[in-house]
DNA sequence: TCATTAATGTTATAACATAACATGTTGGCA
DNA sequence: TGCCAACATGTTATGTTATAACATTAATGA
């Protein structure tokens, strides 16, 4: 596994830097970040990987909220409406955003050896997409960009 | 719906030529384009968009093969490994692909409008996503660049 | 011909996701 | 205060997408 990745950041201050971004940013759009919402957020900030909707739902189950399906799909929907989770569509499973900001497209590199998922951007409004997408008349409101593949680590250790 | 465009391009000759394509490629490589398989990649290249599993499961069922759902997915796993196919991961659902090769990544914009989905290419190794991936030393297998949003038709007529 | 591999058939079930409606909570305003 | 409206949650049921596992059949070639 990543071990060596993890150690690179102090993973507890970046969690808490996220979640108090998320709690302003709620705040400030008169959004509510409601325990069930925040139990969602915590637990993605805490494994720091992708996880599956169902995976939530037993952590919420645990935490003693209700857990049916619903409830955690629409926790997970209001998290990635604003932002602070994505979904990765080849994995059918979400993941909380660490940089959260509009002027960037999140790129992820998902490595099938380790089930790491490093989240990269690129600018929007610049890259490729934007231009091509641009050239035919296209107005984009989603990106999704995923490269699976194998990390760096998972290559030197082979 | 996207008439203009479907008239645009000779779509019986075009859908031909991929088939013969496919023919050929798998003649090369020594791999079976079995009556399933043909059918699979005939429907979608009929279709001209994107459907899911069970939409080509049903075709099949009505052109009289066994249609339980390892039949249509080994079909459309067989395709898409060939690169003749490829996977909307948005929206779930399959595509026949009109110019295979390998020198470039597939794109696709999928209006949510008119549900037409559009292929561009980007050249492999020079784009953006390759050299972000390289940066880290990260060996891309698969690449899945989507964009949703609204085409310049439906844009035009809102 | 017979062993091997590839492909297909078939049953069952796993994994992912939402519709629809009931109930509770909150905040504004008459 | 009492009521309404909007939002959030609870709950049941079901829809949709995908694969595991094993049996059978077809093609290939020593």
């Amino acid at each position: 596994m990543n071990l060596i990745k993890k150690s690179l950041h102090d993973h507890n201050s970046c969690r808490q830097k996220v979640m108090e971004a998320a709690k302003l940013y709620c705040e400030e759009k008169n959004l509510k970040l409601t325990p069930v919402r925040e139990a969602v957020l915590n637990m993605l900030l805490n494994e720091h990987q992708a996880l599956g909707a169902y995976e939530i739902l037993e952590g919420l189950r645990i935490s003693g909220f209700s857990a049916q399906p619903p409830v955690a799909y629409r926790a997970l929907n209001f998290l990635k409406d604003i932002g602070f989770v994505h979904k990765i569509e080849q994995l059918n499973s979400y993941i909380a955003c660490y940089h959260p900001d509009t002027t960037h497209s999140p790129v992820f590199l998902i490595c099938q050896s380790c089930n790491d998922i490093t989240e990269k951007s690129i600018d929007r409004h610049e890259d490729e997409f934007n231009l091509l997408a641009n050239e035919t008349g296209f107005e984009i409101t989603n990106l999704v960009l995923e490269a699976k593949g194998t990390c760096q680590a998972c290559l030197a250790s082979a």
